[in-house]
DNA sequence: CCATCATATCCATATTTCGTGAATTATGGA
DNA sequence: TCCATAATTCACGAAATATGGATATGATGG
Protein backbone atom coordinates (compact mmCIF):
# COMPACT_ATOMS: atom_id res chain seq x y z
CA UNK A 1 0.00 0.00 0.00
CA UNK A 2 1.39 3.69 -0.74
CA UNK A 3 0.26 6.62 0.24
CA UNK A 4 -1.67 7.68 -2.69
CA UNK A 5 -3.56 4.49 -2.10
CA UNK A 6 -3.73 4.77 1.72
CA UNK A 7 -4.91 8.58 0.76
CA UNK A 8 -8.06 6.74 -1.25
CA UNK A 9 -8.65 4.67 1.39
CA UNK A 10 -9.01 6.90 4.28
CA UNK A 11 -10.53 9.46 2.21
CA UNK A 12 -13.26 6.84 1.53
CA UNK A 13 -13.69 6.21 5.30
CA UNK A 14 -13.88 9.85 6.47
CA UNK A 15 -17.41 9.63 4.81
CA UNK A 16 -20.61 9.00 7.28
CA UNK A 17 -22.56 6.93 4.65
CA UNK A 18 -19.02 5.29 3.17
CA UNK A 19 -18.01 4.34 6.83
CA UNK A 20 -21.40 2.80 7.92
CA UNK A 21 -21.31 0.70 4.46
CA UNK A 22 -17.85 -0.46 5.39
CA UNK A 23 -18.56 -1.47 8.80
CA UNK A 24 -21.66 -3.12 7.80
CA UNK A 25 -20.15 -5.36 5.18
CA UNK A 26 -17.15 -6.65 7.67
CA UNK A 27 -19.99 -7.25 9.97
CA UNK A 28 -21.69 -9.95 7.28
CA UNK A 29 -18.42 -10.83 6.21
CA UNK A 30 -18.50 -13.28 3.06
CA UNK A 31 -22.02 -13.15 3.10
CA UNK A 32 -22.23 -9.82 2.08
CA UNK A 33 -24.96 -7.39 1.11
CA UNK A 34 -26.68 -6.35 -1.75
CA UNK A 35 -27.02 -2.69 -2.99
CA UNK A 36 -30.22 -2.47 -2.66
CA UNK A 37 -30.18 -4.26 1.10
CA UNK A 38 -27.62 -1.54 1.92
CA UNK A 39 -29.83 1.29 0.74
CA UNK A 40 -32.49 0.33 2.74
CA UNK A 41 -30.32 -0.67 5.99
CA UNK A 42 -28.80 2.93 5.86
CA UNK A 43 -31.84 4.58 4.91
CA UNK A 44 -29.96 6.14 1.78
CA UNK A 45 -31.40 6.99 -1.75
CA UNK A 46 -30.31 4.56 -4.21
CA UNK A 47 -27.89 6.89 -6.30
CA UNK A 48 -26.45 8.51 -3.60
CA UNK A 49 -25.48 5.09 -1.91
CA UNK A 50 -24.19 3.95 -6.04
CA UNK A 51 -21.94 6.57 -5.97
CA UNK A 52 -20.49 6.07 -2.21
CA UNK A 53 -20.38 2.24 -3.44
CA UNK A 54 -18.17 3.28 -6.32
CA UNK A 55 -15.84 5.50 -4.43
CA UNK A 56 -15.49 2.69 -1.93
CA UNK A 57 -14.87 0.19 -4.43
CA UNK A 58 -11.90 2.18 -6.24
CA UNK A 59 -10.23 2.69 -2.86
CA UNK A 60 -10.20 -1.42 -2.74
CA UNK A 61 -11.74 -1.59 0.59
CA UNK A 62 -14.90 -3.29 -1.20
CA UNK A 63 -15.46 -6.13 -3.62
CA UNK A 64 -18.39 -6.69 -5.47
CA UNK A 65 -19.99 -9.25 -7.61
CA UNK A 66 -23.19 -9.18 -9.76
CA UNK A 67 -25.42 -12.01 -9.19
CA UNK A 68 -28.17 -11.97 -11.58
CA UNK A 69 -29.96 -8.62 -11.28
CA UNK A 70 -28.38 -8.13 -7.82
CA UNK A 71 -25.09 -6.92 -7.65
CA UNK A 72 -23.20 -8.07 -3.61
CA UNK A 73 -21.00 -6.06 -1.96
CA UNK A 74 -18.59 -7.61 0.53
CA UNK A 75 -15.92 -6.08 2.70
CA UNK A 76 -11.86 -6.66 0.81
CA UNK A 77 -9.98 -7.74 3.99
CA UNK A 78 -6.68 -7.36 1.26
CA UNK A 79 -7.60 -3.85 1.08
CA UNK A 80 -8.80 -3.31 4.65
CA UNK A 81 -5.34 -5.32 5.70
CA UNK A 82 -3.25 -3.42 3.60
CA UNK A 83 -4.22 0.03 4.90
CA UNK A 84 -3.83 -1.20 8.83
CA UNK A 85 -0.29 -2.14 7.91
CA UNK A 86 0.11 1.31 6.22
CA UNK A 87 -0.52 2.80 9.75
CA UNK A 88 1.82 0.47 11.00
CA UNK A 89 4.56 -0.06 9.25
CA UNK A 90 6.35 3.05 10.29
CA UNK A 91 5.44 1.85 14.04
CA UNK A 92 6.59 -2.02 13.63
CA UNK A 93 9.46 -1.01 11.65
CA UNK A 94 11.23 2.26 13.51
CA UNK A 95 9.87 1.63 17.01
CA UNK A 96 8.67 -1.54 17.95
CA UNK A 97 8.19 -0.89 21.43
CA UNK A 98 5.86 2.21 20.78
CA UNK A 99 3.81 -0.23 19.32
CA UNK A 100 3.98 -3.30 21.14
CA UNK A 101 0.79 -2.28 23.48
CA UNK A 102 -0.78 -1.30 20.85
CA UNK A 103 -0.44 -4.42 18.84
CA UNK A 104 -1.36 -6.10 22.19
CA UNK A 105 -4.24 -4.40 22.69
CA UNK A 106 -5.65 -5.34 18.90
CA UNK A 107 -5.38 -9.14 19.39
CA UNK A 108 -7.84 -8.62 21.95
CA UNK A 109 -4.82 -10.86 24.91
CA UNK A 110 -5.83 -14.13 26.14
CA UNK A 111 -9.63 -14.90 25.49
CA UNK A 112 -10.76 -11.40 27.08
CA UNK A 113 -11.71 -9.32 23.23
CA UNK A 114 -13.39 -6.40 24.00
CA UNK B 1 -14.10 5.59 19.50
CA UNK B 2 -17.65 6.26 18.54
CA UNK B 3 -18.41 7.01 15.15
CA UNK B 4 -18.70 10.49 14.84
CA UNK B 5 -14.65 10.37 15.86
CA UNK B 6 -13.79 7.86 13.66
CA UNK B 7 -14.97 9.94 10.61
CA UNK B 8 -13.02 12.97 11.52
CA UNK B 9 -9.76 10.62 12.46
CA UNK B 10 -10.52 9.23 8.71
CA UNK B 11 -10.93 13.03 7.37
CA UNK B 12 -7.63 14.06 9.58
CA UNK B 13 -5.79 11.50 7.20
CA UNK B 14 -7.17 11.82 3.51
CA UNK B 15 -4.95 14.66 3.24
CA UNK B 16 -1.70 14.15 1.81
CA UNK B 17 0.53 16.72 4.24
CA UNK B 18 -1.78 15.57 6.93
CA UNK B 19 -1.01 11.87 6.42
CA UNK B 20 2.79 12.46 5.62
CA UNK B 21 2.74 14.51 9.24
CA UNK B 22 1.25 11.68 11.10
CA UNK B 23 3.60 9.34 9.59
CA UNK B 24 6.60 11.63 10.83
CA UNK B 25 5.35 11.65 14.21
CA UNK B 26 5.17 8.13 14.30
CA UNK B 27 8.49 7.45 13.58
CA UNK B 28 10.14 10.28 15.85
CA UNK B 29 7.52 8.44 18.75
CA UNK B 30 9.18 10.31 22.12
CA UNK B 31 10.88 12.77 20.50
CA UNK B 32 8.19 14.14 18.58
CA UNK B 33 8.64 17.47 15.76
CA UNK B 34 8.24 20.84 16.32
CA UNK B 35 5.71 22.47 14.25
CA UNK B 36 8.51 24.36 12.30
CA UNK B 37 10.52 20.86 11.85
CA UNK B 38 7.93 18.80 10.22
CA UNK B 39 7.26 22.27 7.99
CA UNK B 40 10.61 22.09 6.54
CA UNK B 41 10.58 18.85 6.11
CA UNK B 42 7.35 18.11 4.17
CA UNK B 43 8.42 21.90 2.98
CA UNK B 44 5.31 23.23 3.55
CA UNK B 45 4.48 26.94 4.35
CA UNK B 46 4.11 27.50 8.33
CA UNK B 47 0.36 28.67 8.11
CA UNK B 48 -0.64 25.78 5.68
CA UNK B 49 1.03 23.14 8.17
CA UNK B 50 -1.14 25.00 11.19
CA UNK B 51 -4.16 24.70 9.93
CA UNK B 52 -3.12 20.89 9.24
CA UNK B 53 -1.54 20.43 12.48
CA UNK B 54 -4.65 21.58 14.02
CA UNK B 55 -7.12 19.23 11.71
CA UNK B 56 -4.99 16.76 13.23
CA UNK B 57 -5.38 17.94 17.16
CA UNK B 58 -8.91 17.81 16.80
CA UNK B 59 -8.83 14.56 15.37
CA UNK B 60 -6.99 13.24 18.59
CA UNK B 61 -4.50 11.25 16.80
CA UNK B 62 -1.61 13.96 17.63
CA UNK B 63 -1.12 16.37 20.90
CA UNK B 64 1.36 18.66 21.33
CA UNK B 65 3.45 20.78 24.33
CA UNK B 66 5.16 24.17 24.20
CA UNK B 67 8.35 24.21 24.68
CA UNK B 68 9.54 27.66 24.88
CA UNK B 69 9.22 29.15 21.80
CA UNK B 70 8.79 25.70 20.06
CA UNK B 71 5.83 23.93 19.91
CA UNK B 72 6.68 20.28 19.68
CA UNK B 73 3.80 17.38 18.53
CA UNK B 74 3.74 14.25 18.92
CA UNK B 75 1.66 10.89 17.34
CA UNK B 76 -0.90 10.55 19.94
CA UNK B 77 -0.92 6.37 20.24
CA UNK B 78 -4.30 6.06 22.12
CA UNK B 79 -5.63 8.09 19.28
CA UNK B 80 -4.20 5.42 16.72
CA UNK B 81 -5.30 2.48 19.24
CA UNK B 82 -8.83 3.89 19.42
CA UNK B 83 -8.99 4.37 15.62
CA UNK B 84 -8.10 0.74 14.80
CA UNK B 85 -9.96 -0.27 17.12
CA UNK B 86 -12.85 0.90 15.89
CA UNK B 87 -11.92 -0.80 12.26
CA UNK B 88 -11.48 -4.10 13.89
CA UNK B 89 -14.15 -4.10 16.49
CA UNK B 90 -16.86 -5.60 14.02
CA UNK B 91 -14.40 -8.09 12.73
CA UNK B 92 -13.16 -8.80 15.82
CA UNK B 93 -16.80 -9.02 17.70
CA UNK B 94 -18.58 -11.05 14.93
CA UNK B 95 -16.41 -12.65 12.63
CA UNK B 96 -13.25 -13.77 14.58
CA UNK B 97 -12.41 -15.85 12.14
CA UNK B 98 -12.65 -13.44 9.60
CA UNK B 99 -9.83 -11.05 11.04
CA UNK B 100 -7.39 -13.78 12.23
CA UNK B 101 -5.32 -14.02 9.28
CA UNK B 102 -5.27 -10.03 9.53
CA UNK B 103 -4.68 -9.60 13.03
CA UNK B 104 -1.83 -12.38 12.09
CA UNK B 105 -0.73 -10.29 9.64
CA UNK B 106 0.04 -6.66 11.52
CA UNK B 107 1.48 -8.53 14.80
CA UNK B 108 4.40 -9.70 12.33
CA UNK B 109 4.56 -13.26 13.21
CA UNK B 110 7.38 -14.66 14.58
CA UNK B 111 10.41 -12.06 14.40
CA UNK B 112 9.80 -11.34 10.52
CA UNK B 113 8.62 -8.46 10.82
CA UNK B 114 7.76 -6.69 7.36
C1' DC C 1 -39.78 -8.73 -27.27
C1' DC C 2 -41.74 -6.26 -23.40
C1' DA C 3 -42.41 -4.96 -18.68
C1' DT C 4 -40.02 -4.74 -14.59
C1' DC C 5 -36.60 -4.77 -11.17
C1' DA C 6 -31.80 -3.54 -9.62
C1' DT C 7 -28.19 -0.61 -10.22
C1' DA C 8 -25.33 2.85 -12.48
C1' DT C 9 -24.55 7.30 -14.77
C1' DC C 10 -25.43 12.23 -16.02
C1' DC C 11 -26.08 16.76 -14.69
C1' DA C 12 -26.97 20.81 -11.85
C1' DT C 13 -26.67 22.71 -7.36
C1' DA C 14 -25.24 23.26 -2.58
C1' DT C 15 -21.71 22.48 0.62
C1' DT C 16 -17.17 21.64 2.21
C1' DT C 17 -12.34 21.75 2.00
C1' DC C 18 -7.80 23.73 0.81
C1' DG C 19 -4.00 26.86 0.40
C1' DT C 20 -2.57 31.44 0.85
C1' DG C 21 -1.40 36.37 2.30
C1' DA C 22 -1.95 39.41 6.01
C1' DA C 23 -2.45 40.22 10.62
C1' DT C 24 -1.97 38.43 15.52
C1' DT C 25 -0.36 36.11 19.74
C1' DA C 26 3.29 34.18 22.58
C1' DT C 27 8.02 33.60 24.08
C1' DG C 28 12.79 34.73 25.07
C1' DG C 29 16.83 37.70 24.81
C1' DA C 30 19.41 42.28 24.61
C1' DT D 1 10.87 47.87 26.73
C1' DC D 2 11.93 46.58 22.03
C1' DC D 3 12.96 43.20 18.75
C1' DA D 4 13.28 38.70 16.54
C1' DT D 5 11.46 34.19 16.24
C1' DA D 6 7.76 30.53 16.38
C1' DA D 7 3.43 29.55 15.56
C1' DT D 8 -1.60 30.53 15.08
C1' DT D 9 -5.78 32.87 13.35
C1' DC D 10 -8.52 35.20 9.91
C1' DA D 11 -10.65 36.13 5.40
C1' DC D 12 -11.27 34.66 0.91
C1' DG D 13 -11.19 32.64 -3.73
C1' DA D 14 -10.55 28.23 -6.05
C1' DA D 15 -11.22 23.49 -6.21
C1' DA D 16 -13.25 19.21 -4.73
C1' DT D 17 -17.23 16.69 -2.94
C1' DA D 18 -22.06 15.30 -1.79
C1' DT D 19 -26.69 15.07 -3.10
C1' DG D 20 -30.84 14.30 -5.72
C1' DG D 21 -33.80 14.11 -9.91
C1' DA D 22 -33.91 12.21 -14.26
C1' DT D 23 -32.30 8.89 -17.25
C1' DA D 24 -29.67 4.90 -18.97
C1' DT D 25 -27.98 0.09 -18.64
C1' DG D 26 -28.42 -4.65 -17.72
C1' DA D 27 -30.79 -8.89 -16.29
C1' DT D 28 -34.98 -11.72 -15.65
C1' DG D 29 -39.52 -13.66 -16.41
C1' DG D 30 -43.66 -13.95 -19.12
Amino acid sequence: MDMTSALTAFSALSQQTRLETFRLLVTTGDAGMSAGEIAEALDVRQNTLSANLSVLLQSGLVRNQREGRVIRYFADTDGMRGLLEFLLEDCCGGQPELCQPLIEDLTCGEGTCA
